[in-house]
DNA sequence: CCGGCCTGTCGAAGCGCTTCGACGGAGTAT
DNA sequence: ATACTCCGTCGAAGCGCTTCGACAGGCCGG
């Protein structure tokens, strides 16, 4: 293991030399820089983690703290993830995978040891544990997700809210009256997860607005699940045209049913679907859909960590703004006259 | 931030006391060592993992490089990943998360800075850039897929050869004779990624050995990728009556055409997929499937690398056994009479 | 009763890096 | 020429922990 004294001795200069041609922190004479450059290279030279780490107590390292569950956005959170440590790579980051199990304990040991700089935390229930313990830290943090007090905090979310809206807009638009909102599973909105409400807090107030009628089912995903919310859809609501899911595993139980009894999408049913871009485009109807900006958020979300932990940046909250691609899955409404 | 020497001073003992009490690694007597878990609590102690690492030249981390495309088995990378997370913990080890975008350097970048302990690489590609590091370094590292050489490396994987084989035996048992792999895109063939070559190895080598004709046929996942597969398959061999799927995005794309086409699942045709349970089991058919142990091999692979460091464990392949489960998509051939 | 041997504790020496203050020498202003 | 500043470099002091050797005291067997 080559350290930073061997490749001082190796370039002919002391040891702090070296480090400052590293980290940049002091001027450097562009020839010595270029031999220590080089000697970097040949010998191949990597500074130690731990003993940067120690010496600076900054470990270049951001904790990412994803749900431990897998029941939903399966592909949303990996591609946060992804995204996440990418991004965080650019920056000069390293990632750190801790998964909910430890609970309020993580954010304890993590800030503790020191173990990471700052963390970005996934999953956020409305009255998360984590957060006193993520405002009473010097530790920069970023949610992604809103819980319900977001006072000292910084979120990246998508705009649920508009999104629900932005929805029901576009089944209006196509001159449907009679909507129905295949939700998550009962479990994510006993949670109190926020997206989930939000989403319905959306749909309804614009449903509202625009004199529709809106009958909002949570639904496990899976085919039996779906085959039973679906009758009792159609027996409350035999009007029913309009459909907004908002549950991955329900998309293609949602339209093999639809098939299966005869209605054809989008002739008979429109289907709008809140999910990752690529569950729209392989879906067995390409489906207009709202896209979860998955890269997005994880990308905003490390550069607002790497801005705080630069002094710069502050809390705010930022709200992703939806957008609705059509697509296969929806058109006007049966016997409607336009507009 | 609490350190070492405070929860000393705090019990009144020596620093050194403290640390062996932490790590176990001398004797010490019960009454001190009560005497300083209670300072530890009571100051909220949390050893600094930068110094840690640094005096013991071990960071207690395992860095898991994931692969950085999301085309293909998704769920089953977050799966592992969470599995990997979780053992990780129980085992006092923390994940470093690396996508495969720095390539070899990641390896480098890891090993030379003492970032982590150990490494889990998965995607492993047949002749990967990365094996000739991993073989040349002194850290341990598991691999999650199986290269063309594996000698002097550790590998996890489900056993696809025989995977491929219990697909064709089930299908065969039930009097098919013409079947039909829907594989994954192209591009994973080109990449020759080890796990679509093994499969289809033991496809074909069983299929030979059964007398039943196959067709192999790669595909991009989505609707119109299927569609245009599904065409072919059924031009060159119109008695086509048993499919094999290996590629989660085809397969909802597949049943939707089948369905189209008026061809009943299972009483025309019989699918079997090679897809993490939930896939298999949310699908608008419930298939009849090859699950990939996701969680099994991150756990497996954890595991190895724990016994590595601990100086017990070997360079070994363990290949783990499919388990075929009979679901709604498989059942007799189509004037079949029976074995 | 003494030498040898555990057992439990301590002190001190680093681990490899960052960073602060110091300092020689060149450049600039007086 | 003097006084000053600025630039580039160096030495040394830690950062908080682990770990090795030392040592005091209690126990044993001879």
């Amino acid at each position: 293991m080559v350290t930073l004294a061997e490749v001082a001795q190796h370039a002919g200069v002391s040891a702090s030399t070296v480090s400052y041609v590293l980290s940049g922190k002091r001027s450097i004479s562009t020839t010595t820089r270029q031999r220590v450059e080089e000697s970097i290279r040949t010998l191949g030279y990597h500074p130690n983690a731990g003993a940067r780490a120690l010496a600076s107590s900054r470990s270049n390292i951001i904790a990412l703290m994803i749900p431990l569950r897998t029941d939903m956005y399966v592909p949303v959170m990996m591609e946060i993830a992804i995204a996440v440590a990418t991004t965080a790579r650019a920056h000069g980051y390293d990632v750190l995978l801790l998964t909910g199990e430890e609970g309020p304990d993580a954010v304890r040991r993590v800030t503790g040891s020191g173990l990471a700089d700052a963390m970005i935390v996934m999953d956020v229930e409305l009255r998360d544990e984590r957060l006193p313990l993520l405002r009473g830290t010097d530790r920069p943090s970023v949610l992604i997700g809103l819980p319900a007090d977001t006072s000292g905090l910084t979120c990246v979310d998508l705009d649920f809210r508009a999104t629900g809206a932005l929805c029901v807009e576009h089944l209006a638009s196509l001159g449907h009256r009679d909507i129905a909102v295949i939700g998550e599973a009962p479990g994510v909105y006993e949670r109190h997860t926020g997206f989930a409400e939000r989403t319905l807090q959306g749909l309804r107030g614009r449903a509202l607005e625009l004199g529709l009628r809106l009958l909002h089912r949570p639904c496990e995903g899976g085919y039996d699940a779906m085959a039973l919310t679906l009758s009792r859809i159609f027996d409350e609501r035999p009007g029913t045209s309009g459909f907004v899911v908002q549950n991955e595993a329900a998309v293609e139980p949602l339209l093999a049913l639809l098939r299966q009894q005869g209605r054809a999408v989008p002739e008979d049913v429109s289907v709008v679907a809140v999910c990752p871009e690529q569950v729209a485009t392989q879906a067995s109807v390409r489906l207009t859909s709202v896209a979860v900006p998955a890269q997005e958020m994880g990308r905003h979300a490390v550069e607002q960590l790497v801005a705080k932990l630069g002094g710069r940046g502050s809390d705010e909250v930022v709200l992703l703004p939806p957008e609705l691609t059509v697509r296969a899955s929806s058109g006007p409404a049966p016997g409607w006259a336009g507009p």
